[in-house]
DNA sequence: GATCCACAGGAATCCTCGGGGT
DNA sequence: ACCCCGAGGATTCCTGTGGATC
């Protein structure tokens, strides 16, 4: 039934964009002058998850590295490499130039140095989740790389922005902000429509599963195709030939814990014991979940650390808290 | 209302790891 | 073989806050 299925996964870039034709061209006119070998100004890409702002930015940049053979580009996702010398490091990795770089010991800032140096024709940047960028600084030295452009991809704009101080507000004040909306149901349709053509066999699913599918996405496209894969994978799993709509509504929660395994899979040792425990409650006090992650654990970290690895669950969404002080308790992230 | 306590989270400091220079 | 350096994890120290108790 599945036919090609990298076309299901979630970091797939098609070919061909839907929808998505005003927010393309404007990125294009932005990013124009590197064609003819000028520096372009930075883009800053903005707007609700699963709307399509990293696909269009791949997209985009590939199209252009259609047109000038000698460019070269890297997309770097800020939440994995969050500090200053892993998104360096990412930055430098795709032009090779890291060969000699083994070590964390490298001077503080030669890795600049060498982009500053290695950099000497047009070079694109896409930095994903922007947001998370542990020291925003690094903007800023990014963009007094000559040739260097910048793509900036966020949900919010005041994420961003508010956290930059004034010199790099005011060069990035004229960047070109491209706002992302949510798809509306019939995009979501043929964007489904557009992946099952490649991915999946003609008759695998109804016009009528299609439309479910988009129902539960609500706009996100990027939850729609989780959706599909997961419905397809069932469905293969089970010996069926078609995705049927009993499918798709299992399929829906699947999509959801999918990430979010992957999320925890991510995760240190003591902070997925950290997680377990606050699992197995509804709502579990600070001093109680101290005390147990102590039993669990053979080398348990201070209580002063296990607050940062709350803060990181909690940052990824995975567990909640509710109270500022005294009385603060914490519970799985509602889905 | 003064005092105590539990807690959050910032900052300074210590520790460890891995690799370079001598 | 030795020391040194920088990153990042961990710990210690600290300040601020809000609920509980007298």
């Amino acid at each position: 039934m599945i036919t090609d299925a990298r076309v299901l996964q979630p970091e797939f870039v098609p070919g061909d964009v839907k929808h998505r034709g005003a927010e393309v061209s404007h990125l294009s006119d932005t990013l124009r002058p590197i064609t003819i070998g000028n520096r372009a100004e930075t883009s800053f890409l903005y707007g609700p998850s699963g709307t399509g702002k990293t696909c269009i930015a791949q997209y985009t940049v590939e199209q252009l590295r259609e047109q000038v053979v000698d460019i070269d580009s890297q997309y770097v996702n800020c939440w994995e490499d969050y500090t200053r010398f892993k998104t360096l490091y990412r930055i430098l990795d795709s032009i090779g130039k890291t060969i000699d770089i083994h070590r964390q010991s490298t001077p503080r800032d030669e890795l600049l140095e060498r982009l500053r140096e290695q950099v000497t024709s047009p070079y694109v940047v896409i930095l994903d989740e922007v947001d998370q960028l542990e020291d925003p600084s690094l903007l800023y030295d990014l963009y007094r790389i000559r040739e260097l452009t910048m793509i900036l991809i966020a949900n919010r704009e005041e994420d961003v922005f508010g956290r930059l101080d004034e010199r790099l507000n005011s060069r990035l004040s004229s960047c070109a902000r491209i706002r992302f909306g949510q798809y509306e149901f019939s995009e979501i349709v043929t964007i489904l429509e557009d992946r099952i053509q490649w991915g999946l066999r003609k008759d695998a699913i109804t016009q009528a599963g299609i439309e479910q599918i988009a129902d539960q996405a609500a706009g996100d496209a990027r939850k729609a195709i989780g959706i599909l894969r997961n419905a397809a994978k069932t469905a293969k799993y089970d010996g069926e030939d078609k995705i049927t709509s009993t499918v798709i509504t299992r399929a829906v929660p699947e999509a959801k814990s999918e990430l979010q395994r992957k999320t925890v899979e991510k995760l240190t040792n003591h902070q997925q014991v950290l997680y377990e425990i606050i699992k197995e409650d509804d709502e579990i006090e600070p001093s109680v979940l101290y005390d147990r992650y102590c039993e669990q654990v053979a080398d348990d970290k201070s209580k002063r650390m296990m607050r940062n690895y709350l803060s990181k669950l909690e940052h990824y969404n995975l567990i909640e808290s509710e109270g500022k002080t005294k009385g603060r308790i914490y519970r799985l992230a509602a889905p």
